[in-house]
RNA sequence: GGAGGAGUGGCCGAGCGGUUGAAGGCGGCGGUCUUGAAAACCGCUAGGCCCGAAAGGGUCUCGGGGGUUCGAAUCCCUCCUCCUCCGCCA
């Protein structure tokens, strides 16, 4: 959300990240607002002003002994008056209120302007993709024959949108999961957390959830709780309503959980196989730096998430969204994309945003600069990555001609073999 | 889930319905003193919003919300959180 005072003196700023981002902003019912509001509480202010100065003289005449009854009268009137138009502020306030919190971040100035993913811009690649004496196969059609991936089951246990692993295929998303937390914790420093899995509404809020995406969202009937769409919503909310120590930044904190999305708009696309899930699990990266930092910090964190694809050697390339693809509470996204055989085509794994302080302000996480005043951090997320995602991305960059997949060698500690069987060896 | 207790400024802790934004202490900042430091002493030490070019003025905030009253930290209702005891449970 936006400072008010910022929102109203810089609305030409808004205007054109709303033309960039692709979106419409009610700018003139705004302004009629925001003038009906200033008007009625300096109306009301002045009429508290002169209700409280009454009260003392009415304090000084009981004391004294003398009769204060007119002016007691008077201000019951005045009162009343008050009650009317603090009644319409409130109102006001909480329309522009609702207002303010559909209005997206800013784009940062190195953001490109464009009109969809088509103008994202490619940042860097690493590797190169690999060579198949054969026609690479789809995720699904891998898994399934290796008896390792059951879609059908899942469907009938909870749904379409849904996966069951089994056997290697669940041992693989456990080994990714472990394999991520341990280099994001040993070699890059992120504290672990485990969160719930759920979230409150003020949590949701905090982040840019709430109000304006409930529908991609479960919903805990008649609990106030929402199955958590990213472990951004529980790390960001981890000092919710806190002054953070200025030399403790930055704070750096990794988490694996589920996810979940109901991804109401997104039927059709991704229909076969496991790249879109209603349950999904995910490692991620979470920073709160100070202003000044957070876009070195950007970097550094793009590059921890891209160290966990080098380390499982598959190939992928780095991508700065344009303003109209990057999520509603960034300034500023990279994604990582990995290379996919059967499609040859990148994918998206990872998505790297700093949004500055527009969560901080939400959530009203501080921070206090030795001697200053206090003022908001800015919030950092990533994924590092998304487990299905990966498990996806090894099944199908290291299937071989016998169906089998060879286990990337930093995997192997956490599989205990160098490769998932193929199916003719494996048991149905 | 049941019963009881508590929520005041960065922290601790006072606070008869009427100069209480809030005593006192701690902590923090500045100063005096000192070669330096400590001690001692003196002063300063919340934020939001509105008006204003500024200086400054006004207003709101004592867990949240609502009510009573001319006036509420202080009275009433309600919600939330924490603590204690009981129950249930992986």
């Amino acid at each position: 959300m936006h400072d008010l005072n910022y929102f109203r003196e810089h609305l030409d700023l808004f205007e054109q990240m709303a033309r960039h981002r692709g979106i419409e902003l009610d700018l003139d019912g705004f302004r009629a607002l925001d003038r009906e509001r200033r008007e009625l509480i300096t109306a009301a202010e002045r009429s508290k002003a002169e209700r409280n100065k009454a009260s003392e003289e009415i304090a000084r005449l009981k004391k004294a002994g003398q009769d204060a009854s007119g002016l007691i009268a008077e201000m019951k009137r005045v009162s009343d008056r008050i009650k009317q138009d603090d009644e319409r502020i409130a109102l006001l306030d909480e329309r522009l209120r609702e207002f303010l919190l559909i209005v997206p971040n800013l784009p940062h100035p190195s953001v490109p302007v464009g009109r969809g993913e088509q103008d994202n811009v490619e940042v860097r690649r690493w590797g190169t993709p690999p060579q198949f004496s054969f026609a690479p196969r789809p995720h699904w059609e891998v898994g399934e024959r290796a008896g390792i991936l059951d879609l059908p089951r899942a469907a009938i246990i909870a749904g379409t949108r849904f996966a069951l692993y089994k056997g290697a295929g669940a041992r693989l998303e456990r080994a990714l999961a472990n394999f991520f937390l341990d280099l994001h914790t040993q070699e890059h420093g992120y504290t672990e957390i485990l969160p719930p899995f759920v979230a409150n509404r003020a949590s949701l809020v905090g982040t840019g959830h709430l109000p304006k995406f409930a529908g991609d969202m479960f919903r805990l009937e008649g609990t106030g709780l929402w199955l958590t769409p990213t472990a951004e919503v529980q790390l960001t909310n981890l000092y919710r309503d806190e002054t953070l120590d200025a030399d403790a930044l930055p704070i750096k904190v990794c988490a694996w959980t589920a996810c979940f999305r109901s991804e109401a708009g997104a039927a059709g696309k991704d229909t076969r196989g496991i790249a879109r899930q209603h349950q999904f699990q995910k490692v991620e990266l979470f920073k709160f730096t100070r202003p000044e930092q957070s876009y070195d910090e950007l970097e550094s964190l793009v590059r921890d998430a891209e160290a966990v694809l080098q380390r499982l050697g598959i190939h992928y390339r780095v991508v700065q969204l344009c303003t109209a693809d990057i999520g509603f509470a960034s300034a500023k996204t990279y994604d990582l994309e990995v290379w996919l055989p059967s499609t040859g085509a990148f994918k998206e794994i990872s998505s790297c945003s700093n949004c500055e302080a527009f969560q901080a302000r939400r959530a009203a996480i501080r921070y206090r600069p030795k001697g200053g005043k206090s003022d908001f951090v800015h919030t950092l997320n990533g994924s590092g990555l998304a487990v299905g995602r990966t498990w996806l991305a090894v099944v199908e960059n290291y299937q071989q001609t016998d169906g089998s997949i060879v286990v990337p060698e930093a995997l192997r500690p956490y599989m205990g073999t160098d490769r998932i069987p193929a199916p003719a060896a494996a048991k149905a």
